[in-house]
DNA sequence: ACGGCGTACTGTATCGATCCAGAGAGGTTC
DNA sequence: GAACCTCTCTGGATCGATACAGTACGCCGT
């Protein structure tokens, strides 16, 4: 039998609520008898108050769930990834609150959410179709999410960047550069393994960032007179550097290869980099390549990239989870990008 | 006023408890009324039991805290922690749990796990004196840990490898090779920045690990005859590649530089590596260096190194956990290591 | 007709804490 | 000396659920 607060208040001789004020309000007993009364807990082996217990009386689970579907191998593995998180824990810290992780299968029905200790959720990454949706919201706990979605209305909490509006950006540097025949990698923007998905147009993918990318450089492209039909559309099962590689390889083994790449993350664009040299061919003289988030190891490799704060999106995400502002104009924030052009990028040579 | 499962029970017109079992034991009810409580349920926004209050009353919080103190961002850019959390992450799959991250600072005073509502922990990485040791003895949950510790009893959950045996036998691989001039880098091994530890013995370093992985190549080395005192051990600050290639800054820019370089984990050999290529040494032929982990990355930098079963340990450390065996045999256990050598160890050139 | 039994639902006690109104002692003010 | 405070501690209500013993009722067999 665990000792309860009334175990220790029975053995100092005092009543429940002073042991519980000697952990919580000190300042509501006389300092001697707070000390006796933790010296007497120790020797009891009473280890401070249950914090399911507290957790209930008080109204605050003291956690904030995180979620995402990727598994969780390569959830990890991305810096990006890394990076966000770092920010959430960074908010969190001091403030008496963990991080919950609630992994789900893409075929979970929401029952992870619904059974969840937690004071709010993060939403890492989450097809928009996906049930657990219902179920935060059913919830009634604050969300913050880096998506906008149709239902959303203007209070929701929300910190990202605009997606379509980086790749819009860096669309329109390939195009100037003269690039016109392009290929495009995203992880996800259709179910099952990597390959060319011929069909995809930006409405059709599940995810709210690859949603929004597609879209930029769809605009950016049409803007060149590229017709949409012309361009290669690669979903990977993965956000990894294998499946980069693997995606680049169907585009560096056919004949008419694109003279430029644009990947939707630097680990992706990463992995059409090792494609590249794999192949005797030179990144940004034989074939262009963007990536996207800015990770270290773009600058190790010249990678041209859109830049996104990442630490930042995570810890302003736990901000205002922690402390939603009532002005509806503090609740959605939209954070700045920046295209960083190096040498990956080049002046399209026709072989013509 | 959120709705509870009184409200429900008001509305539909039954008891409390009935509503309870709607969502507990479906078999205690007639499926036609389950069908109206949950419609009920559904249309005054009640989103299921709350997780806090059912915790308290089932006496299961439904999650297992993590705990490491290296900060957040290191901790997951080594993919063998992702690797680590991936076996956790499938263990507690389907078992209706949880994973709670409890990163700590090394000044902390183990209030967070105090405060942690967990069913149990699984103990990452973290220094023998630290206060959380005793925070979680004192709430006397079951606690798994690749540690031993010398107060743990024999019926301590342990889920580890025998880093002392395994660093021997890399060592004992080296100075076959001839090796008599090598220098050791590992992280932790002091306090404070990259920089020499020229007093590092094993019993000073406060990671267990570190400490038996020092301990074996120590032995090692005596064996065929190097005295300690000439084998230049390095601490480094954190886990990275960057530290890897700062650390072995500090030995090939000295004249008389070590024939063979030893790291207790591949990030930072392969940031040796990047340090060795940089200064036009051929790793093999001009220096010999060994990692630790096998991961991914180390086979295509034929790093030869000492592979451990990250994942499983992650997996089986989540069993124990959940259902810690009663026999006192399983409770504790050890996987095998294995030396994996690759083109990264060579035969010592002695250039007198 | 009656005991026995299974099904469907109810009611109370309980998990372990915190909140808050209030009691009692002692001191200060006018 | 009555009124008023402050300081310290107490006791009961409460958070929202689950466990379990118990009740009501229909059905079966003899």
């Amino acid at each position: 039998m665990r000792p309860t607060l009334q175990t220790v208040a029975d053995a100092v001789g005092v009543s429940r609520s002073t042991v519980s004020n000697a952990y919580s309000r000190p300042d509501q007993l006389s300092p001697d008898l707070r000390q006796r009364i933790l010296d007497t807990a120790r020797r009891v082996g009473y280890a401070g108050p249950d914090p399911t217990a507290r957790s209930l009386r008080r109204g605050r689970a003291g956690a904030i769930g995180v979620l995402f579907t990727a598994s969780l191998p390569y959830a990890f593995t991305d810096p990006y990834a890394v990076q966000f998180l770092r920010g959430l824990a960074e908010s969190v810290r001091g403030q008496d609150t963990g991080l919950l992780l609630v992994p789900q299968g893409v075929d979970d029905t929401g029952t992870a959410v619904s059974n969840a200790a937690v004071d709010g959720f993060c939403v890492f990454c989450m097809p928009d179709w996906h049930p657990s949706w219902d179920a935060i919201e059913a919830r009634g706990l604050p969300v913050v999410s880096a998506q906008r979605r149709p239902t959303d209305g203007t209070d929701a909490l929300f910190v990202g960047i605009d997606d379509a509006d980086a790749t819009r950006a860096a669309g329109r540097h390939l195009t100037q550069l003269g690039h016109r025949r392009v290929a495009i990698i995203g992880d996800h923007l259709a179910a099952g393994p990597t390959r060319p998905v011929t069909t995809a147009t930006p409405d059709e993918v599940a995810y709210y960032g690859s949603r929004e990318r597609l879209r930029g450089y769809y605009e950016a492209f049409r803007e060149a007179g590229v017709d949409w039909a012309d361009i290669t559309t690669i979903s990977t099962d993965v956000n990894s550097k294998e499946s980069g590689a693997t995606a680049a390889a169907y585009l560096f083994d056919q004949a008419d290869r694109p003279t430029a790449v644009v990947a939707f993350s630097d680990i992706l664009a990463l992995g059409v980099l090792d494609a590249l040299t794999a192949r005797g061919l030179r990144p940004g003289h034989d074939v262009s390549v963007i990536g996207f988030d800015d990770i270290p190891e773009a600058a190790q490799a010249s990678l041209t990239t859109v830049r996104q704060p990442a630490v930042q999106r995570g810890r302003l995400s736990g901000h205002l989870l922690l402390d939603p502002p009532k002005d509806p104009t503090g609740r959605q924030i939209v954070l700045p990008t920046d295209l960083i052009v190096r040498d990956s990028t080049r002046p399209a040579v026709t072989k013509e």
